[in-house]
This record gives C-alpha cells, structure tokens and sequence, in this order.
DNA sequence: ACAAAAGTGTTGCACGTACACCCATGT
DNA sequence: ACATGGGTGTACGTGCAACACTTTTGT
C-alpha cells in the first residue's frame, strides 16, 4: 500500500509513569538520560515509537529497553502535545502510567545505552526532570489519586502478602491524608476481596499483625459490578 | 534550533465526537468525506495536526474547518495508535470530545472542502463510518456516560431555559435507562445548581413546565468541592 | 514493665431507592 | 370531560464519618 500522506517531521514518543510502593514510599521509575538533549538529566523512561508497532506494544518494548522491566500491564493517561516540549522539534507523547510490585530486589538494568541507569525515587523527593516531564509525572500522580479513591487498586503496589497497615499507610500515602483505622478497615474487609491468612508479620518488635492476601478471583467479580449501572 | 530527530512517515491526526441533544435524541457530528480514502463515508470530524500548532489548538481549528463551529470546548480522552488503523500510512490520532447546546439551527457550513458536508446525527442511528471511527465514537460515549455519572455536565448539552422533563430525558438517553421521577427532581434540585425561573414552558398542550437554568457559579463552587478531598 | 502497634463497635447523618396519586392546562 | 404530562412525600436501607480503649508481643 503506498503512502500518500503528507510528510513532517514531527514523531511521536511514549513516556511511561511507574509507580512502586517500598519502604514506606512511594516512588516511581526514573532513568539518567545518556543522550542529548537533556543529557545526564532524569527523565521518565521515553522514547520515541517506531511506525510499525501500535503505542501499546511500543510502550512496553521502550520501558524494556530503559529498565529491563518486562511484563508490565501499562494503560495510556494522555496525550502531551505542545509545540515546543521538545527542543529538537515536534514530538507529541502519550503517556502511560502502571502501578507494579517491587518484589525486594527487582534488578533495573537499561538494554539501550539511551539511559545510564534506571533508579526508583520517591516522588517527594524528585529531582528536576528533563522535557516536560514533571508536567506528565504530575498528571499521571493525579490519575492514580483519583483512581485509587473508586478502585481498590492499591494492592498492585503491594507485596503478595501484607498486613492492613501497610495497605492504609498505601493510601494514605497516595491520597495524602490520613486515614481513620477503624473506618478504613471496615471498608476494606467489607469488600470481600481479602483473604486473611493464617500467618502473621515476623521480626517486628510489637503484637505482629495478621497477613492477608488480595484475592482476584472476587475482586473481579467487585470490578464487574461496579463498571455495570444499577437497577 | 536544528532538528535533528529521526524522520518518519508517520502523521498525527486529531478526531473529535462532538454531542448535541436535540428533540429528544442524542447527536453526534459527522461529516461527509470528500476525499480518498473513503471519499463519500461518514467519519467524525478529524484531520492531520499541523506541525507548529498544539494538539489543542489544532483540534479546535480542524473542528472549524470541517464544521464551521468555533469556540467549542474540548477535552482529550483517548489517543488510537494501532499499526493499521489508516490505509495510506501510519497515523495515530488524539481524540477528543465535547457537548454542546444546539440553538436550534446553528449552521453547520464545511470551510475547508475536505468534508462536502456535516450533519448532526442521532447516536441510536450511525451509518457505518470511515477508518476506526465506530470504535473511537463508542469509547467516547462511553467517556460521557462516566462523567455524567459523578458530574454535573449535562447542562451543556440543554437549551439556556429547560424544565427538569427534559434534563431527565437526557440523562435517560446517555445513560440508556429510565430513572424515578421523584428521586431525580429531588436530587437535582439539592445540588444547589439550578435556577428557578418565573417563567413556564410554552406551546404544549398540557400542563406547562417550570424553566429552570444553570447556575454557573454555584456549579462552580460544587465542582470544586467535588475535585477537593473532605475532612 | 514498658513501648509500640494491633485490633475492635456504636451512633448519627447523608444519600439513594422504591413507590402512587392528584394537579393544571389545552383541546 | 378528557388526555397529557407536571408535580409532590415517606419510609427504608446502606454507607460514610467521628470517635478511644484494650490486647498482644518483643525487648
């Protein structure tokens, strides 16, 4: 089939907003650039879409490509389209954001040398990024507020087994507020969608905490429900 | 500055669902193609962003372009990038929306002659459409149909005087479902955002209806009530 | 024994839902 | 007078918010 479209030299480019939740903090992914512009600066993992792959499959080749990260189930937030974003000319973006687990030590290693590192930084402590990036990281940090306010999504974020605590402390981390014990875990065990284990938290120094489980199968069955309407 | 990025055969476009409400019935604008591919199809209004104009800016000149309608606001709510989603090439497009009040015969007169016509068409009765259309047009009722159901947005679409018959009906048709009379009228006098009027409906041969309005800075104030988090 | 966090119930309020009849007006 | 939609109230259930003390465990 011929191309008959008119030419321009303007390209399209993904940028990929990860959050992961660890020691307390939540933090999303960043690379040192190694290439200009920007060079040396921290960016959100990006790069630019190749035309023969759809924006979804071009974003998990490129968060591959800088971190190593596979496997990842990312969902596009939106589309960034000024002018002059870029200073090499017109590239618009669309943004992706994920929320994963950090199972310990997840290794980050850049496949392309277009970054030097890919790290985890807390976001209440991020550095200047490169391009518009904080634009994009704060909008992707809005997305995930407000979905975490209508979805019990937060488990994503969390180890495979985890303690009530640590999934308020989840919220309120996202949500920056604090939330009411009682409250909050009426709510949570209301749901169905935890299963309780019969294990409990080890090597703290206080009462250990019982360990639950996210439990897919209803949660699925929760999800289904609520994207229905009523009656 | 010099440009120095990789050159591509890829274009972005912009697509845009726009809806009215009128005599009872759920609308969106299409336009008559009238160049290849798909000379003579239906499609919604879209077209190529030009490369120094903002994703936004270009949707509301491409908007004018095809339609003749100025000074509409719209909103981003999804970007389509499948390989093949465009015969002649790769084109990734940035959709937006937008709902708006037809004043009655609000003219719809195509500027460019990329369209050889545009029309409001009822969204229970689309022909089949050019490209991908169909499925950009239903993920962008689907957009609205979400947001009606946590904001108040369907004003927008109403006439400056309506009674509260008529703002059900809408509702009823974006959300594809009868809703209790009571319960409705009771609801949405209790936001606070309506307007009653010394006026009554004219020209029916029953009962004539209350008009109401829209109270702008009340909504307001409600909208931002809603974006904060309590307590 | 003490420090630190785990765990637990009740009450009031706001909001959604279900439900049926009389009223005003034009023809 | 009749047809057509306009307009109205109550009772129940659910879910959220506010609020403080006892229990368990490791050191």
């Amino acid at each position: 089939m011929e191309t008959i479209l008119p030419k321009f030299d303007s390209v399209f480019s993904i940028d990929c907003v990860i959050f992961g939740f660890d020691d307390g903090e939540l933090k999303i992914l960043l690379i040192k650039r190694n290439e200009e512009p920007f060079k040396d600066w921290w960016a959100l993992p990006g790069n630019i879409i190749q035309h023969d792959q759809s924006i979804d499959l071009a974003a998990e080749r490129i968060l591959y490509e800088l971190t190593g990260l596979k496997d990842i189930f990312m969902e596009q937030f939106h589309t960034f389209g000024d002018v002059n974003r870029h200073p090499q000319g017109r590239v618009i973006t669309v943004a992706y954001y994920a929320m994963i687990r950090l199972n310990g030590t997840k290794e980050l290693k850049p496949i392309s040398n277009y970054a030097s590192k890919a790290v985890w930084i807390p976001v209440n402590d991020l550095p200047k990024l490169a391009f518009d990036h904080e634009k994009i990281f704060s909008r992707g940090f809005d997305k995930i507020r407000n979905k975490i306010s209508y979805q019990p999504i937060a488990f994503e974020l969390l180890p495979e087994k985890f303690t009530l605590t640590q999934l308020q402390q989840l919220y309120e981390v996202i949500l920056s507020k604090k939330l009411d014990k009682r409250n909050f875990r009426k709510k949570m065990l209301n749901y169905g969608i935890l299963k309780e284990l019969d294990e409990k938290q080890k090597g703290v120094s206080y009462r250990a905490a019982k360990l639950y489980k996210f439990d897919k199968r209803k949660y699925a069955k929760l999800f289904q429900k609520e994207l229905t309407f009523s009656s």
